[in-house]
DNA sequence: AGACTATATGTTATAATGTTTCATTCATGA
DNA sequence: TCATGAATGAAACATTATAACATATAGTCT
């Protein structure tokens, strides 16, 4: 058994009429798991708030998840949602879409990494890839110019299937 | 002569001992050059931020940029920096990096495109490219999911030749 | 030139995003 | 149980960006 893959995360652009309740679901568990692994600590907080990043169909803003957080915790101010996110984020958990000062969940968070996304203008449905293509292409150049990669950040907008005319 | 290439620009990485006010003089001079034959307007008040853009090295954000445009023009505030920056990306003459909230002057005006950034982490000095390789990385994987690009942010941060370490 | 028009800039206020700081609470282990 | 460090609460503040409206300037037509 060579390639005994986790279960799949859902296709990079699912139906928009797929069972989202169960991707939520599925991230909080496997968020779960992970923490438990990794000794780290997906308080009440946390967790609500990686949640309340899922439960978007796309990136949301730290000001939206704020508006829906005070739903659950009526004290809550910027630092809570930005702390949060941090830690969301130092577990690969949840990604940062610079574009749109925007957080999404990570679709593959059982090893660390940067996703390249495609992200749609029109319904905002946003797909995380991890292209080693794309990557290399990046990495290949750096290397030629003596530049040494940290941090790569690939973010693309356009029109996704569902979206897209024709 | 089936390559009369321009003026070449300044390579990814420059020296850092080379002499940038003849980068900003050219750079100028192109901007007017292209806005002449565009009919697009580099107006007095569009040129001096053309200018502090690429009088810095690196990218550089729309408050700084501020706080020296204040040096020539008292009365600036940020509608005024930001107006400035719009129509001067609008004209392919800088670009905006996401990840830092900041612009930088495009290298390679002539023609519109979206650049791909190295951006050194310890000295701030940013490469422009415009590699195919990277593009069609990212084009062909979109394409394959379906999914039709508009617009591609690349920006990698890391550290430069001059930089890194050995 | 004079008047008209569109563009550009000045000015003030405000919105949106993100961080610092210090106090308090909570979980954990000696 | 108490000491410790991590997490959260709470208030203020910093940074980045835009909205709205007034004024000025440049280009055009007669």
């Amino acid at each position: 058994m060579p390639h005994a893959h986790p279960p799949l995360p859902p296709a990079p652009f699912p139906a928009p009429s797929h069972d989202h309740a169960r991707c939520v679901a599925t991230a909080l568990a496997t968020a779960e798991t992970l923490c438990g692994e990794r000794g780290a600590r997906l308080t009440g907080l946390r967790r609500q708030v990686l949640e309340l990043v899922w439960e978007s169909h796309g990136p949301i803003g730290a000001y939206d998840l704020l508006d829906r957080l005070r739903a659950l915790r009526s004290g809550a101010a910027p630092p809570t949602v930005y702390r949060a996110l941090e830690v969301l984020m130092e577990q690969g958990l949840v990604h940062r879409i610079n574009r749109l000062n925007a957080f999404i969940g990570c679709a593959h968070p059982d090893a660390p990494h940067e996703g390249q996304f495609l992200i749609c203008t029109r319904c905002g449905t946003t797909a995380e890839l991890d292209e080693p293509a794309i990557a290399h292409a990046i990495e290949q150049r750096a290397r030629a110019l003596g530049f040494a990669v940290e941090h790569r950040t690939v973010e693309v907008t356009g029109l996704c299937p569902s979206c897209r005319p024709g």
